[in-house]
DNA sequence: GCGCAATGTTTACTTTGTCAACATATTGCG
DNA sequence: CGCAATATGTTGACAAAGTAAACATTGCGC
């Protein structure tokens, strides 16, 4: 059996898989076209047969991360049925926790220029409207939506509005990983441990 | 007079004026030393006498972006002499205001591979340590957390600790600003005001 | 004034994204 | 089954951009 084959079989997929782990040992700005080829044991210009460019590619890896994202949120609030503050603490720590697991994404999903262009692709919050914050259906983030709605019917005494609420626990879980992939907060147990009590104390 | 001389006279912040001016018409991913270069009526490789290599001109812009928003922040904080809810009221939305109005900033200050180095070089947070969250003196951040502990020491019965509401704070404040910027939450007035009436709740 | 350090320029090399032309495999259709 | 169309890969080449080396010009301290 030759060592090597003319059609990879699926080259198509294998370039997102060992992008991504490119993306994780040289980062955003290592990220190379020619890298990922060779990694995939092709030609350096193979991959444009099924990425129209690197921003393509990218988009796609952008597309995979999300799906896993949105997997790991959906795990953690199942974890706890029947009980919407737990769910919404448990998610918290999820989303924080999938980001300081896999610093890279937060660039991928949050940074990347492309990004603008995905989400005129459909996976869009629907445009600033008088009537509150909603997301285009499948959206990882309308797990948190949904959960912090879930809470919201759970507590009717509490002050907060919807929106305000979920301002309030997306910013927070967003902004506490964002500080610390950027190492403006240091990483570590103690770090998360402190993250865990502080959504606690909101929350419950 | 010749339209160009050969000494420029004061190439290494003009290119950091022009070098900003980039970033925002063309992103991240279009700043181009040569581009920089160009705009400053210098050689493509002029700005090597200034900076080792694109990296310390970003950093340089970097520091520069971080001096402008500190002082945003320390603004915000003299509208209210002897209220400390209100300094911090006001700092908050003066930091999602700074992010919004300059989003290249954001990436800048937070995204950029080059951070972790300058976070290094002495603008860093200690390491984690058991006593809790401290910042590097003259670190921009300080102002927040100053303003933190002024109002914590203003309301003795606050049910949260002290890193718990730094940690919100801070969080909240970059979590809202972050997916502003990245264009997950939708920019415009309505959400400034949402961001606004937020945060109040929660400090009032 | 003169020499040296600072500041700019020219040239050239390397990496990387991307296109065009060509090669090979696969698939669908008579 | 045989072949044409299509899908998939390869080679070669070019342009943009980071950067180093060698050279040019200016200005400052003695």
């Amino acid at each position: 059996m030759p060592d090597k084959i003319y059609h990879h079989g699926d080259l198509k997929s294998e370039l997102i898989r060992e992008g991504l782990k490119i993306l994780d040992t040289d980062g955003y700005d290592g990220f190379t076209l020619r890298k990922v080829a060779k990694a995939c044991n092709v030609s350096q210009t193979a991959p444009y047969r099924h990425y129209k460019n690197k921003d393509e590619l990218i988009a796609a890896i952008t597309l995979y991360a999300m799906e896993a994202f949105d997997k790991r949120l959906k795990d953690a609030v199942t974890l706890h049925p029947n009980d919407p503050a737990g769910q919404l603490q448990e998610l918290g720590l999820a989303y924080i926790l999938f980001f300081t697991d896999n610093p890279e994404y937060l660039r991928l999903l949050f940074l990347s220029d492309i990004q603008k262009r995905m989400r005129e692709a459909g996976f869009a919050i629907d445009s600033c409207n008088k009537t509150g914050l909603h997301l285009h259906q499948d959206h990882p983030f309308s797990t948190l939506m949904e959960t912090v709605d879930r809470y919201k019917s759970a507590r009717p005494g509490l002050r907060l509005g919807r929106d305000e609420l979920v301002l309030s626990c997306w910013g927070l879980v967003h902004g506490i990983s964002s500080l610390i992939v950027a190492g403006d907060l240091p990483a570590g147990p103690d770090m998360l441990a402190l993250a865990d009590k502080t959504i606690r104390s909101w929350i419950v």
